[in-house]
DNA sequence: ATGATTTCAAACCGCGCTAG
DNA sequence: CTAGCGCGGTTTGAAATCAT
């Protein structure tokens, strides 16, 4: 057999010392088929170029190959390579919002991948496909997935801006969340954090690409226990666990003046009680208090709020927001138009047996924007 | 006691140059 | 073209030293 270059056998030693945290020379030296002396030149010529190795000595000693400042050039094996590109594949096409570094990333590693393993990563094509054809998901900041992993990992309470989707009005901007950052988790093609919310006493899941970090990170904090055990069982209780409102943060009752079928008819989601023939009590779950007041909102009926009493704000700040709005518009003159064909819900003595026709929502499930439509139909 | 580190000398090998 | 030679780099072994 050839005897290996001087360079060949650095490689070599480089990749055993990557592939395993100690080595005793001596082992080394084994595997490379050199003499110790050899190896402990060529550890040298390592340093020289760059790596970190630390040696340790007396019993149960060896080489290790150090976490450097800079990332060196790395070696991998053929699954590795492969494993990696794959990977890479998925984050580029999953619309996680690091596409575009991993993009990069892809095509440096397939830039140097042997042609043989190139052709396997080539036929391993990926493609990450979107939940239900929906729309796609909007962009995370990587600056903002960094900040959000750097809090989680050094339990630092952390402050941000959320942006609800419903809202439309900077008028009144919500104060920051201030939150203990749990976890970071990605589930059907978005990032979350999972957190606990130090203003609302409760366990929380933000959408990171709502998320606007307001820095500095606030003081350490010492974990609690997730309630469930584990994170992926909260995340998959919380988002597809057991059907119903349950698996929202936001929750609310109330009763609706139109009879249940219709309202079951667009709250998939919600639970619909009947409580007569043109009147029913509807538990149904959003991710925030506004988005449920203003999802409900699109009945054209007469709404009671039985609580919580933060739905009933949200219904009440939405209404000053929808004043204004019409303020804004006509100059606070009256309004003649008409917002549904069975007119105002003042109407609905006379008109409630009409067709199902002149009962359409405002916004009918089917037709709504995403925002709204998410929220009583899926998971976001 | 064990094993890394250092130093030194010797042998080996590939390469380029030059003379025949 | 081939053989001889010198040079530089590499490998090896041995011995002494240092650290755990």
């Amino acid at each position: 057999m050839d005897m290996p270059t001087t360079s060949a056998r650095l490689l070599a030693l480089l990749s055993l010392l990557q592939a395993r945290r100690d080595w005793p020379g001596a082992l080394l030296a084994a595997r490379l088929e050199v003499s110790p002396r050899t190896v402990r030149r060529d550890v040298d010529r390592l340093r020289e170029l760059g790596y970190p190795i630390r040696a340790t000595k007396g019993p149960d000693g060896g080489y290790r190959l150090d976490a450097g400042a800079e990332l060196p050039p790395l070696l991998f094996d053929d699954e590795q390579a492969v494993a990696l590109a794959v990977a890479l594949q998925l984050a580029v096409t999953s619309g996680a919002g690091i596409g575009e570094a991993a993009a990069r990333a892809l095509s440096t590693v397939r830039q140097v991948l042997p042609a043989r393993l190139r052709h396997q990563v080539d036929a391993l094509r990926v493609t990450a496909v979107e939940r239900r054809g929906g729309p796609s998901n909007p962009r995370v900041e990587p600056a903002v997935l960094v900040t959000l992993g750097a809090a989680v990992h050094a339990r630092e309470e952390l402050r941000f801006d959320y942006a609800v989707p419903s809202r439309s009005a900077p008028a009144d901007v919500p104060p920051p969340r201030r939150v203990q950052p749990h976890h970071l988790v990605t589930w059907g093609g978005r990032w979350y954090l999972v957190a606990w919310d130090l203003d609302r006493d409760d366990w929380r899941t933000f959408r990171a690409d709502r998320i606007t970090p307001r820095p500095p990170a606030g003081p350490r904090f010492t974990p609690r226990e997730l309630p469930g055990g584990d994170v992926a069982a909260f995340v998959a209780q919380r988002f597809q666990g057991s059907a119903g409102p349950d698996r929202w943060p936001c929750r609310g009752e109330m009763i609706i003046e139109l009879p249940a079928a219709f309202v079951s008819r667009f709250s998939q989601d919600g639970i619909v009680e009947e409580l007569g023939p043109d009147r029913c009590r509807l538990v149904a779950g959003s991710w925030s208090w506004p988005s449920l007041a203003a999802t409900v909102g699109r009945f054209d009926a007469d709404i009671e709020v039985l609580g919580p009493p933060e739905l009933a704000d949200a219904f009440a700040m939405l209404a000053r927001r929808y004043a204004r709005a019409a303020a804004g518009q006509r100059g606070g003159a009256s309004t003649p138009g008409r917002i549904g064909p069975t007119g105002s819900s003042a109407a609905r003595g006379s008109a409630a047996r009409g067709s199902a026709a002149s009962r359409q929502p405002l916004l009918p499930a089917e037709a709504a924007p995403d925002g709204l439509a998410d929220n009583l139909g899926s998971p976001p």
